[in-house]
DNA sequence: CTTCCAAATTAGAATCCTTACGATTTAACA
DNA sequence: TGTTAAATCGTAAGGATTCTAATTTGGAAG
């Protein structure tokens, strides 16, 4: 299931013309494996014992890279990026995000949907919903 | 009706034992006057007007004052903090905030209460709900 | 199996936002 | 007024992120 996901992942990297390097397909492993909101520090911290010498620049372009391509997402939290492997539930959904490990939990229940306030003459580009807190396994 | 809660905000200060500057009260009826979400550094920008060889500390040391005063709210927009007055409405509520010019409406559904979702076990402590967009004023 | 070129990576500097520091000034009270 | 703790200044430090120019490499073409 999961793997399908990664192999889609690196699949289409060279759909999209980009090449498959060996970091690349140990940060989508990485990000796979994990299943959970990470920074670039944390990716860079795990790639350096497998990859020394690895450059910032490689971490953060590929990060955006693969957030371009709807591999990975990203969300700020306390003033840092964190990235996770894009569900593939399919559907629109939100998140429970525990602020200790990083793991998430899909939240179904959409905000816009239930919205009964007139925003009409407003440019709608995006939202953001997000829980925070302390997940069952962390406590 | 916003001047009480100028008022009020520099009272406060008094009341919780800060000293009253000129340099906090300027940044009072700036926050009271644009009534939008400004960053640091634009609040710096028309404070130096007046008061020249304004410091970075002094700006960021009041705005985290303020908000721990909740007097002023603060958002993550694009990596930046983003400050408000904080709003007077008296009940929780949530903001569509407009990307140009920081200007906000309130959203008085939250979807922490239409949530159907089962989070026992969960320890929430708190949730985001933030529409993005461009308000009528600026397309 | 080579050659070749655009893409990827590196190392390190630069940038941006934010916070921290010791020295100086100032608000508020007696 | 004088005193004192709080506020401010000037600047440096910090962390996250982006940029640049030189080098390396994936992978397509021969």
């Amino acid at each position: 299931m999961k793997d399908v996901n990664l192999e889609e992942a690196i699949g289409l990297l060279k759909t999209e013309g980009y090449k498959q390097t060996g970091k690349r397909k140990m940060m989508l492993e990485l990000f796979d494996r994990h299943d959970r909101y990470m920074t670039a520090k944390e990716v860079l911290e795990e790639m350096s014992r497998e990859f020394k010498g690895l450059s910032f620049d490689t971490i953060y372009r590929n990060l955006s890279t693969f957030v371009s391509l709807n591999i990975l997402e990203e969300t700020e939290l306390s003033g840092e990026k964190h990235f996770r492997f894009v569900c593939d539930s399919g559907h629109h959904h939100h998140h429970f995000i525990c602020l200790d490990c990083g793991k998430t939990r899909q939240i179904h229940t959409c905000p816009m949907s239930a919205l009964n306030e007139n925003l009409s003459g407003y440019d709608i580009s995006g939202h953001k919903f997000e829980i925070y807190g302390t997940c069952p396994a962390c406590q």
